[in-house]
RNA sequence: CGGGGUGUAGCGCAGCUUGGCAGCGCGCUUCGUUCGGGACGAAGAGGCCGCCGGUUCAAAUCCGGCCACCCCGACCA
């Protein structure tokens, strides 16, 4: 590759309206370039990032026995109809009508697509079976941002696992755990492994794998002394245990004029947060719902969605309430109330004494003992954790980190299989359902994190297995034959050697080629320049460390080879 | 979808308040000088001022509508 054919230039100044600094570089040094919001065209240099990523994943993958497909983005509607998530994906699905009239959809994933495919599976001697793609996925995500980290269109790696049983889909999932973390241990992003919800795809067993950043959408919670992870959508913390003297036989009357915050009922009235009871009510899939917590607790929406297993859920209306429990946000409670579903957190469990609104406007109860004076219909977990609660598996302080999602393994179970009547026969001629895990990894996304993780004020730093340019070559001055025909010589043995090399052969000033080199993240550059090579020497430069040394011309190849081996060992 | 902001040369922006020749920096072309850390001089090229409509003798500028993009939120495998 040299430099003067390269059609697309780097940037002087930041492009505008970049936020993240992974989006802000990629766009400067020439990577990529937006068509609109959320879709990217890769540009020759992204190109090169993106293949030698997808060739890593590749290599992972078969290494795990995993088998390579190519399905199709365009499918049918039916297959989504039939799966459900024709209903459950809303407007996320992009969908789209042929000439005939036939309703089709852009592929979110491809669940519906491998299980038509694992329909020709016949007999229990052909599983297991993981299968996997990268292919375009389309999402109508309602907000794109931040460059490549959320997109509409973008790769994914994607496979699916298909198992006899639990304890196979438990190996398969073990397989593909450990293929992602040598993945990303290889592409140089310090991954995670967190607990996950697994939101509206189903499922039990899930793990994100989180790469920390600030430009990150996630929060998860972390132990710094345990290693115990999760995502804030899932995290748990132990609490400490909240000793309750006995309170009175029955729940008391208090009269609290202008009282609408746990905060005034602190305030005025001498009632702790954690001795109250903080009463939500939510529509879930149409039924007004009772929502308990402790007072000084938050509601975890995920939690939440994950507990009652529905999706459609909103908070309700001041006037749902007022027209269920006769009173408005600020009194209410669950005391009494038997004809609308309750849900509390485990919090609450056992509490005595506590404070709630009496569903009258101005007015609490004080003396609300949970197991006696609630109908409780399920406790759940639905706190969402603070940073700084005790670790629940070794006490020490949680902490609390902003992280981007590139990697999600998680056991589905036999929804799709059974969805599309996918069987096998058994040893015994009875018929198995196989059981599936699925698995992901965003191709764009996790070069967006590598160049979050892998960069500094001059411009990318991309680790040796992924850059574009593993070396640069710069011919500090053009003009020189000399120059030119050591540069060349050089260029043409690292490319013969299989090195990815950059030949930076424009007629520029060095200043703007030494500093292009840095902005591109070449992690070595040759410079062939007259002053040295009347010596006999070029200058090897680290991108990482910085350190230079002059080596005689003929050295100049076997050092830097040495150097990248030293880099990816 | 709610809130905020921005659309003017390839990129970054000024001009809009108070209507009157379309500007600046970078980049690009040509010539000359320069040449190991983003050079300098001279001469050039490059515009549907997001789109549609209105007001006006006259609109980048004022008014209305629409579109796009960005940020915050909601949303999200």
């Amino acid at each position: 590759m040299r430099w003067s054919q390269l059609h697309i230039p780097t940037l002087r100044e930041d492009p505008a309206d970049a936020d993240a600094a992974s989006h802000r570089l990629l766009l400067r040094a020439g990577f990529i370039r937006q068509l609109m919001a959320g879709h990217y065209s890769m540009l020759p240099l992204g190109m090169r990032v993106r293949a030698k990523i997808v060739d890593i994943i590749r290599e992972e993958m078969n290494a795990i026995g995993a088998q390579e497909f190519l399905m199709p983005s365009m499918n049918p509607r039916h297959l989504w109809e039939r799966s459900g998530r024709l209903a459950v994906m809303g407007d996320e699905l992009f969908r789209l009508r042929d000439r005939k009239g036939a309703d089709e959809v852009l592929a979110m994933t491809h669940e519906e697509v491998v299980t038509t495919l694992a329909s020709e599976l016949t007999s229990y001697r052909q599983l297991p079976q993981s299968w996997y793609h990268m292919q375009i996925k389309f999402r109508d995500e309602p907000r794109p941002r931040s460059g490549l980290i959320r997109v509409r269109e973008f790769t994914m790696k994607d496979s699916y696992s298909f198992d006899l049983d639990q304890a196979g889909l438990d190996a398969s999932f073990e397989a593909h755990r450990g293929a992602y973390a040598r993945i990303f241990a290889r592409l140089g992003i310090p991954a995670i492994q967190v607990e996950a919800s697994s939101g509206a795809m189903g499922g039990k067993d899930s793990v994100e794998f989180m790469c920390p950043s600030e430009a990150g959408e996630d929060l998860i919670a972390r132990c710094p002394d345990c290693g115990y992870a999760a995502n804030l959508e899932k995290a748990t913390s132990a609490l400490a245990p909240l000793e309750d003297a006995p309170g009175p036989a029955a729940p008391q009357r208090l009269d609290t004029p202008g009282v609408r915050t746990i905060d005034d009922l602190a305030t005025r009235h001498g009632l702790a947060a954690d001795r109250q009871i903080k009463t939500l009510v939510q529509v879930i899939n149409g039924q007004l719902t009772l929502v308990l917590l402790r007072g000084d607790h938050q509601l975890q929406d995920q939690k939440l969605i994950d507990a009652t297993g529905m999706t459609n859920i909103r908070p309700a209306q001041p006037e749902e309430i007022r027209a269920a429990l006769g009173a408005l946000p600020g009194s209410l409670g669950a005391v009494g109330v038997s004809d609308l579903p309750v849900i509390a957190d485990v919090a609450l469990r056992g509490r005595r004494d506590m404070a709630t609104g009496a569903n009258s406007d101005d007015v609490h109860l004080t003396g609300v003992d949970t197991d006696r004076d609630i109908r409780v219909g399920t406790w759940a977990d639905l706190r969402e954790v603070k940073a700084g609660e005790p670790c629940q598996r070794c006490g020490a302080s949680l902490e609390l980190i902003r992280a981007i999602e590139v990697g999600h393994i998680f056991k589905l179970g036999r929804k799709y299989t059974d969805a599309f009547g996918v069987t096998v026969l058994g040893p015994d001629g009875g018929k198995i359902t196989p059981i599936m895990g699925c698995y992901g990894i965003g191709v764009e996304r996790a070069m967006a994190a590598i160049a979050e993780v892998h960069h500094d004020e001059a411009g990318l730093k991309w680790p040796v297995q992924v850059a574009p340019a593993q070396v640069t070559v710069t011919m500090v001055s053009v003009k020189d034959e000399a120059v030119r025909t050591a540069a060349e010589s050089i260029y043409a043995e690292l490319l013969a050697a299989g090195a990815a090399v950059l030949l930076d052969d424009r007629d520029e000033r060095p200043g703007v080629k030494f500093k292009d080199a840095e902005l591109i993240g070449s992690p070595f550059r040759i410079s062939v320049g007259s002053r040295d090579l009347a010596d006999g020497l070029v200058e090897v430069v680290s991108r990482r460390t910085g350190e230079r040394e002059r080596v005689a011309v003929d050295q100049a190849v076997k050092q830097v080879q040495a150097l990248l081996a030293e880099a990816q060992a």
